[in-house]
DNA sequence: CCCTGGCACTCTTCGTGTCCGAGTGCCAGA
DNA sequence: TCTGGCACTCGGACACGAAGAGTGCCAGGG
């Protein structure tokens, strides 16, 4: 069991090392921080958490420094969320507010996010899976060639060529376009395929081979958009990784292109609230030297993707944390406001 | 003027430099390229060669580097185009036939380049302004709110909300549509401005203002758009790119997510044809470390957009030339297919 | 029982000095 | 005009030593 003043030690080591970047010896620690007790008790403290695993010397002589296990600590007992200061809030609301399309708010985001925490942001695209439908519209683009147009809630357009196993006329298609729309519109994605089951039914024999395959299209459509599209900012960050650059830095720039790898990662995290992975908490390999804190964001209650940055394992913690939540905050009251 | 002999030196010097990253000095050279002389002769050309500022040496006692005068004269004089062998040809056309849809096709088209120079690519979207219009669609969304989606030839959809200043019905709207179909289907983008233009003239008065709105909101999707996206890939290989990373990576970074630079940059070089830029040759000084080459592609004859890579001065043209052509091309008949 | 000051010990870092080799420039001769 | 030879320069590698930071441990005091 840790006493209060070992965890005292422990937070002291990990905010000194962030800001330093150096191992911190006993010394420094007494002098910058007011703990009350002589650099040989502290010593003593750090002896006992370097056996715990807390925090650990790169070589003998020298300062310690903590392992992930420490920052794991630091972040669930010692850390808060540090909130936004007033004007950085106005500063973040006024600098999204200016966004013009769903491309923009996300584009907006990512640059924000880069910026507030001088790490690499990641915002994933508002998800089409809890998302609504708005409108479904079909066009015809030749006698059996017809394009299905996916508006979704969160303004995004998604569109499919489809090709009509006969010829289908523009009045059945102008009825099934109302049918459609009068029973998805509105609706949730995942309640889109028991809605529109039936209508092949209402449609003559002719046609509903047509109408099945637009809606298998539809279908398709929503499921396959389930595999996300993500957005990254901030990779000039990285150079201020560390100092043994091309080793540390490759693998997190591989991760960061393999938009598969991010999106299992920003998935995998706990499901709205925020979530921090450390180092190996990490699966992904490429980002073992890395931390990932990750939140969801949405309009309304309710969350429709993630973002978050990807920094260095020894990152600041709490900072960065109200400077995530803060944005996806905001980001979430531009949603719903569009 | 400088005789035969000298720019083989130079042309020995590129090439080692490019393969060992180290300055090369007279006795090396001749070892390893028979130019049957002594390495006193070479010493002697080298010095013409430094006083016309082809080569400098990092310091006394060291090897001597190209500059980037001198790679200009190794890629304008010296160099051909490396063609890619036919199973490099076979491979880049198996792995852009599997392309679905135009994001993959530009996807692939990012991969494959970044893997082929080992360097970062750059692919800009087929251009909307040398591109036709398959298909306008308008939407009613609400009595007085219209969506405007425009599909273009190469594959792309562009949607807008319209706010219309008075209720526009049903058939109104559909005569808007069928008039404008009948009008722009087919014809280049540049042409559409004088294609629609008297057309409010055509509807009620009540619907003139609505028409005219939507009309501008048109033109202005067919404007802005050619300000264009592009992708960017291969980040990673920025790694191999020094032994001084920090200082040379981050600039480099910061510029690949300015798209506006990148596009700037690519906009730059002349219309089609290959064109190299190497170190100070890019305007933006964040690229003053790297070369840029860069190609046009598009289907049938003509170019819609550029590619290219953007790598260390000190890379190899020849072969990154070639991988850049052989990409545009094939690139360019995936979308003449489609 | 816990804290403290003192002390010996261990390493890393940094500066210095030395040596070696690569590469050059120049010159005289073929 | 090319070649071989020669003296010279300079950076990189290595060894050595001093300095400094930090630790662990121990005995003494509240």
């Amino acid at each position: 069991m840790l006493s209060e003043r070992r965890l005292e030690v422990l937070r002291a080591i990990v905010q000194d090392y962030v800001g330093t970047e150096e191992p911190v010896g006993s010394k420094a620690l007494t002098e910058r921080h007011n703990l009350g007790v002589s650099p040989a008790t502290v010593r003593n403290d750090m002896a006992a958490l370097e056996d715990e695993g807390f925090i650990a010397q790169p070589h003998t002589s020298a300062g310690r420094i903590p392992t992930e296990k420490g920052y794991r600590l630091f972040v669930d007992r010692l850390a808060g969320v540090k909130p936004m200061t007033a004007p950085e809030r106005r500063a973040i609301q006024n600098f999204l507010d200016g966004a013009v399309d769903l491309d923009d708010v996300v584009g907006r985001t990512v640059r924000l996010l880069a910026q507030l925490t001088r790490q690499v942001a990641v915002v994933q695209y508002p998800s089409l899976t809890r998302s609504t439908v708005r409108h479904v519209e079909l066009l015809s683009l030749a006698p059996a060639r017809v394009m299905l147009v996916l508006i979704t809630d969160t303004g995004r357009v998604e569109q499919r060529m489809i090709d009509c196993p006969a010829p289908f006329g523009e009045t059945s298609l102008a009825d099934l376009r109302a049918r459609l729309n009068s029973r998805v519109a509105g609706r949730r994605f995942a309640d889109v395929p028991q809605l529109v089951q039936d209508l092949p039914e209402a449609f003559e024999a002719e046609d509903r081979g047509t109408v099945a395959t637009v809606l298998s299209t539809l279908l398709e459509t929503l499921v396959e958009e389930a595999e996300e599209r993500l957005m990254i900012g901030g990779t000039a960050n990285l150079t201020r990784f560390g100092h043994d650059f091309p080793l540390t830095i490759r693998p997190v720039l591989e991760a960061l292109e393999e938009q598969v790898v991010l999106l299992k990662l920003l998935g995998e995290a706990g499901d709205s609230s925020m979530t921090v992975r450390i180092g190996h908490e990490n699966k992904y390999e490429g980002l073992n030297s890395t931390s990932v804190v990750s939140v969801g964001y949405g309009s309304g209650g309710e969350a429709v993707a993630k973002l978050g940055v990807v920094g260095p394992t020894r990152m600041d913690y709490p900072g960065t944390m109200g400077a995530v939540r803060a944005v996806a905050r905001y980001v979430g009251q531009i949603l719903a406001e569009s």
